[in-house]
DNA sequence: CATTGAATTGAACGATGTTCATTTACATAT
DNA sequence: ATATGTAAATGAACATCGTTCAATTCAATG
């Protein structure tokens, strides 16, 4: 077949990306082929190659909607309250949840490395910055004025801490034994944080 | 070629383990091929399959010999001291220069996946495992008797904080712009983590 | 209707992990 | 020494992967 008028570069765009979420949420990333999508979308794999550089871009795209859609959940936590340790609490839950409703999603984002030869393009690490933001803002009434690097660095560890415990827990990787569930530990963890945290700083 | 009685089978085990350690030093996960360590070797790719049950099982051979270096530098600092605080520093920097120094070995202990169909064998997870009981027993001056659980809890909690901090930076994910290290970001960990619990207990 | 051009195609390429019938060399028995 | 049996190494073959590109086909244009 040649030319055909069936969809708008636009809306094949759209349908891959589509199926290569619905195909990486039921089969994992290792099942995610161009051959696999290109047969989900009713085109040949050589299609997909004009539509994106590689499957590395085609993943990246998913990853980057995965990344956003926990975002604009933190930036909803970030407008609802001022005081940081509920507001801290309710993002990591709402980190876990999100996880936990897409546990191939974001196996995906966790797990993907670009091939041997490329590296990261330069549109996707800010995509992953962005989720420091509603952070930062979060824990920002801790510190006091000209403390700005000091509340850059508390985002910084302590969503960095979150995803070390989301991470081995989604991978099996945490012995669980005790049961103890990912909730339980990042509770632990944003509640002694930010006790350490004011104890230095003086009660604030 | 037949039979050879150039090494023994525990001598060609050690040398394909050595084999792939060094092509994963230099090339990471993705340069670890069969044949690339069949040739370094010098012998045929199909040898390995005599002596591995497949790549999965060789790889999770090294990065098991990756993880048991860093258990026996934990245990090392165990041995060392008793108060928490600067036992459990010390344990983080070691962590963190244990990946400075094998960089590609270390990715590998966190990128690799089983393939499709196959679950992690259970050998596996012990080596991972076994991490916490040295950070377990560093942590336990803080909690008195009868807190077993708590104090389990606070080891994962931290260690698993610490992996997120250091697979972060590993993996360039982290934007560290602020001219934060890898060992700024543990020490805050720790020392903020650790007071909070202090807290919480009573001053111990 | 003829021509142009862009989008789609699918065969082909190289590389991958894995299998297995075949081959080979060593160990043993005669 | 010679013959036999056995264990191990082989490497061709298979299925699958990402990727490329000359050929094809359809829509738009003149």
């Amino acid at each position: 077949m040649g030319r055909r008028n069936d969809h708008s570069a636009e809306a094949l765009h759209a349908m891959a990306l589509a199926a290569a979420r619905r195909v990486l949420a039921k089969e994992g990333l290792s099942g995610l082929t161009v051959r696999r999508i290109a047969q989900e979308i009713g085109y040949s794999p050589g299609t997909l190659y004009n539509h994106f550089a590689n499957l590395d871009d085609l993943v990246l795209q998913v990853n980057a909607e995965t990344l956003d859609q926990l975002l604009a959940r933190l930036r909803g936590l970030q407008a609802q309250g001022s005081e940081p340790l509920p507001v801290l609490r309710a993002m990591a839950r709402a980190y876990i949840a999100e996880i936990r409703a897409a546990p191939q999603l974001w196996s995906a984002v966790f797990e993907h490395r670009m091939a041997k030869g490329s590296e990261l393009p330069d549109w996707f690490p800010s995509h992953i910055a962005r989720l420091f933001e509603p952070v930062e803002a979060a824990i920002a009434p801790l510190f006091g004025p000209g403390c700005e690097a000091d509340c850059q660095r508390a985002a910084r560890v302590l969503w960095s801490a979150l995803h070390g415990i989301t991470s081995l827990v989604l991978s099996q990787k945490l012995d669980l034994a005790t049961g103890l569930s990912a909730e339980d530990l990042a509770d632990d963890l944003v509640t002694n944080y930010l006790a350490g945290l004011r104890e230095k700083i003086g009660i604030g």
